[in-house]
RNA sequence: CGGGACGUAGCGCAGCUUGGUAGCGCGCAGCGUUCGGGACGCUGAGGUCGUGGGUUCAAGUCCCACCGUCCCGACCA
């Protein structure tokens, strides 16, 4: 491709700072455009990336023996009323009527039509099957952010592996895993396997991979010791157990006016309301059931834990008004003491708990002497509580840190629910009908994209791996105005070509400096910069766009040893 | 949905407080000089000032509504 005739917009006016680093490479080099919040075109550069992620994923797919499909982005209501989802998606679901007056939906992931292809399948010979496709998913995000790292209309990989028995979905599970170890390896990432929640699809094991960047929204907690590694959303942490009085007397309470924290009442009590003695008392609702949710006073809840363990698709702190209506008192003074008919979920961390300090359900009054196992009716007992960094790993006690992750790709168990709810079942080898059994695996193309960037860049731009660079070399002609300059730059874009090279040619009559910058904002691998002084001499520069080095070899070797410094930088 | 900011030439912005001829930088076009790390001179093209309404002799500027974009939070396969 001559550059003069590329579709290469750069913006030498740099946008703002707040952006991700990848939103203001990708937007200035040329890749992409915004056209609205969370819709962007993809430029031809960014297309020539795009293609070759794609193609990666579609050829560690393609190994796993999955096939490929291309479903519709248009689905009748129909399904998805089906699957019990019409009314669970919410407002993240695009919905529109068509002039016939039929309710349909944009396509914000594919288990429902795989599923209802899956219902041609009929006996267990014809397992096991890893279906995959690589399609436009639309969500209505409520606040898409970050440039190409949370879109309402992006690419995803979605595939689906469909079993007869458990270990079948088991090792279609680790195929999954291997094989996106494999694809993120090709694109030049070394993303972070994390146990993760499988939030609202439910299944039994989830598997997050994660890029360490700030421009990421996840958190992830890593030990400094062993190999443990979790999203926040489920890493736990050891807790140091606190000792408490074998024998105590009833509860009893005992004023606290205008205390309305925690931290209040530990600087009002020192003595026996230190936070640790405390019992926080959040109220919550789950799916329209008001729940009581108990930590211990020093612990915050992770959201989403509650979500999981109580398989509710909603989860909202109460409004204060709810909060009077339910326990009689305003937050400062609550507590489950006498709680008999909400239910009650309480933190692990205060099992067996004695000697501890919580409101009384009377405004500006607490009770003291609380035993939780004696005095309070918790219903469950689960881990709610949100790990803090620094504290000590549950495997080897090591010292937990938590960085910042953006999520390139997600492998979970899904079971059965889909194939029970669309009428996949077929026939086991004793004749039995059973359900499908499902795995469902996702990987973001835009997203990878943008990750790539965030974790290959310097101060002068993107540095592309080779194996997804929209090109791998730019040929930059210095003085493009000279003819012998034009001839060696002519000829030597045609011999790279013809070895199979992908090059781009900058044949543009600009200043160096300008060109070597525009080179090194894009990203481009390798530059071959040929100019009249090289040439007295006999010798072009190869310069390498990771590590900037640069080196001078002669003009009869300069295509052989591009081509070989290519090939062996292809993955 | 709550809080905040912004919307003026392709891009980045000033002008608004105190209403009175729409500006700057980059980019773009032409000519010339330069040119192995983002050159310079001269000339020039390019704007419904987000949209609608209101106040006023007069609105980019003041008032109201709406739309859009960004950030924080809520939310989120």
């Amino acid at each position: 491709m001559h550059w003069s005739h590329a579709f290469i917009p750069t913006l030498r006016d740099d946008p703002s700072d707040a952006e991700a680093i990848s939103h203001r490479l990708l937007v200035r080099g040329g890749f992409v455009r915004q056209l609205s919040a969370g819709h962007y075109s993809v430029l031809p550069l960014g297309r020539r990336v795009y293609d070759k992620i794609f193609r990666i994923i579609k050829e560690e797919m393609d190994v796993l023996g999955g096939q490929q499909f291309h479903l519709p982005a248009i689905h009748p209501a129909e399904i998805w009323r089906k699957s019990g989802r019409w009314e669970v998606m919410g407002d993240e679901m695009f919905r529109f009527i068509d002039r016939k007056g039929a309710e349909n939906a944009l396509g914000m992931t594919h288990e429902e039509v795989f599923a209802i292809l899956a219902t041609e399948l009929f006996s267990y010979r014809q397992f096991p099957q890893i279906w995959y496709q690589i399609q436009t998913k639309f969500r209505d995000e409520p606040r898409p952010k970050s440039g190409v790292l949370r879109m309402r209309e992006f690419t995803m990989k979605d595939s689906y592996s469909l079993d007869v028995e458990r270990s079948g979905l088991d090792s279609a599970f680790v195929l999954h895993h291997q094989a996106y170890v494999r694809m993120f390896q090709r694109m030049g990432m070394q993303p972070v396997d994390v146990e993760a929640s499988s939030g609202s699809m439910g299944g039994s094991e989830s598997v997050e991979f994660m890029v360490r960047s700030d421009a990421g929204e996840d958190w992830i907690v890593t030990c400094d010791k062993c190999d443990y590694r979790a999203n926040v959303e489920r890493a736990t942490s050891a807790v140091a157990t606190v000792e408490d009085p074998a024998e105590l007397p009833l509860p009893e309470t005992f004023a606290t006016p205008e205390i309305r924290t925690i931290k209040a009442l530990a600087a009002a009590f020192p003595d026996e309301a230190s936070p640790d003695h405390q019992i926080k008392t959040l109220v919550y609702v789950l799916d329209g059931n008001v729940t009581l949710v108990l930590m211990r006073g020093d612990h915050d809840l992770q959201e989403q834990k509650l979500l999981d363990v109580s398989g509710a698709l909603n989860a909202r702190p109460a409004t204060p008004e709810e909060i009077v209506v339910a326990l009689g008192a305003s937050p400062g003074s609550l507590g489950g003491l006498g709680v008999v008919d909400l239910e009650i979920v309480a933190d692990s961390a205060l099992k067996g708990r004695r000697g501890l300090v919580t409101g009384a359900n009377i405004d500006d009054m607490h009770y003291r002497n609380v035993d939780v196992d004696r005095d309070i009716k918790v219903g469950r007992w689960e881990d709610l509580r949100a790990v803090k960094a620094g504290e000590a790993c549950p495997i080897d006690g090591g010292v937990l840190d938590i960085w910042k992750g953006i999520e390139v790709g997600h492998i979970f168990k899904l079971g059965t629910r889909y194939s029970e709810a669309m009428g996949a079942t077929i026939q086991d080898e004793n004749g039995q009908a059973v359900p499908i059994i499902m795995g469902s695996y996702g990987i973001g193309l835009e997203r990878s994209m943008a990750a790539i960037v965030e974790s290959s860049n310097d101060e002068r731009g993107i540095i592309w791996p080779v194996s997804v660079a929209p090109y791998e070399v730019v040929v930059s002609t210095v003085r493009a105005d000279d003819e012998r300059v034009i001839a060696t730059g002519a000829n030597m874009y045609r011999a790279l070509s013809e070895a199979g090279v992908e090059v781009l040619y900058d044949d543009r009559v600009e200043r160096p400096g300008v060109k070597f910058a525009d080179a090194e904002l894009i990203g481009i691998p390798f530059r071959i910069t040929i100019g009249p002084k090289g040439l007295d001499a006999g010798t072009v520069e190869l310069n390498v766009r990771r590590g900037l080095e640069t080196h001078e070899i002669s003009l009869g070797d300069a295509v052989e040893m591009v081509v070989s410094r290519v090939e062996e930088a292809r993955l």
